[in-house]
DNA sequence: TGTACATCAGTGAACGCGCGTTCACTGATGTAC
DNA sequence: TGTACATCAGTGAACGCGCGTTCACTGATGTAC
């Protein structure tokens, strides 16, 4: 191994060991708590250190996303991947299930990712792709249930889709059958989503009484809804 | 009317112009950028003399979010309320409209109720009343649709419900004679604000192409779900 | 192998900014007799 | 009605804090000949 590549490797390891410690600070103080000297005060050196490693607070933040959307995506294929392929409804399940209990565990990330926008803050072109991760889990439920003849195909005359034409054709030859079908499908992640956030942000405070049992009941009823069986 | 009533009149004068200030900034600049300071500034005071109104930046605040919560849910109450009591269909759309063309129009108040928790403010209690008027209309929809016979009520047995009792009871007999009646109504009341969320925080972007068309058909299955006919 | 040069990591001071809040104060306005 | 006192609004300076980012620099490490 050259010289060059050992600096090089010096430099990747300290790299990753700030973005290790970012992501333990934006874990336990949340995203406004984050800043550069901060961080650099957690490693022990000047603020002006970190530039050589991150060009500005914005990219640093970008890469927290980055990780906290791939992290998030890792886990709900994780658990959909452990269900047979062929138990449609199971690997919706555990979709949902995932994506809640990853939210749940790392309330702080997820609100950067799910909750009001960072002011200021353009998210770039990187992110995504693994923003995605776990819509695309879902469009390829649509598409195998679809195959597998698990998916209630009811076509309505009339009823068009809102959706854009390419997600629509991502997601398989059921859209066409069912006009509708695309619409509940991304109604029912939305609602997913929205039952986490309202969970975890407090809005079911003195509503929801049993969080585990409110959910599992959702995912059910939105199961049904996009008729998933 | 006595000197002291006269001075009492013009210091609730200022103060509701302060308010009127700051929701005006709330709206164009966003609560991050609401500051104390940048406040007595526009007001063309000294930043110290905001004081002798607000005792604190997180009253202001408080105030604001109270506004914000009544002015969303008085929209939402006027558009309920021109619907004819027994068209519960009706009520149930024009009530999800509202809430939708209100966070339109409000996005920055809107992130404040329903974003990501302020990081450091609590909630203080005079906020819960005004936090649930949208809800208690949702609420009043389901007891008189029971009562007109307009609510599809399937008891499933051994059905159990996660919600807070005097949540279930204020929710009427409905909820007696079928279990999951009272979790289905919430979810569907959580999933119109994900929808408005996602929508309005960018994450339909490059999904969704009509947005009206989508809020629209979700109401509808929503609507259905809850068993609303 | 040794030397001259180039590259790079890290430092510490500084710039320029903004913030919430306090405090002693000045004047104006109101009150009591 | 006039005067002495009390109340109140608003001021301006200050405290103490934190932030992102830049820049000239030192010293160590790597490279080319």
């Amino acid at each position: 191994m050259t010289a060059a590549n050992v600096r090089a490797r010096v430099r990747e390891q300290l790299t990753s060991e700030i973005v290790d410690l970012a992501r333990r600070m934006l874990t336990t103080e949340g995203a406004a708590a984050l800043s550069v000297r901060a961080l650099a005060r957690e490693l022990g050196m000047a603020s002006s250190a970190v530039y050589r490693y991150f060009p500005s607070r914005d990219e640093l933040l970008t890469v927290l996303i980055l990780e906290a959307y791939n992290a998030l995506g890792e886990a709900a294929e994780r658990a959909e991947g452990a269900v047979p392929r062929e138990d449609i409804i199971g690997r919706w399940r555990a979709t949902c299930l995932a994506v809640r209990e990853w939210a749940l565990a790392h309330p702080h990330e997820y609100a950067l990712l799910y909750g009001s926008p960072v002011p200021g803050y353009a998210a770039p072109q990187a992110t995504i792709g693994p923003a995605t991760r776990v819509a695309e889990l879902f469009v390829k439920l649509l598409v195998d249930g679809h195959a597998a003849g698990r998916l209630a195909v009811s076509a309505a005359p009339d009823a068009q889709s809102a959706l854009a034409p390419d997600v629509l054709s991502r997601m398989g030859p059921a859209t066409q059958a069912d006009a509708s079908l695309g619409d509940r499908a991304v109604l029912a992640w939305v609602s997913i989503y929205g039952t986490i956030s309202f969970e975890l942000f407090g809005h079911l405070h003195n509503v929801v009484v049993d969080y585990p049992t409110f959910f599992d009941h959702a995912i059910d009823r939105l199961a049904d809804m996009i008729g998933l069986r």
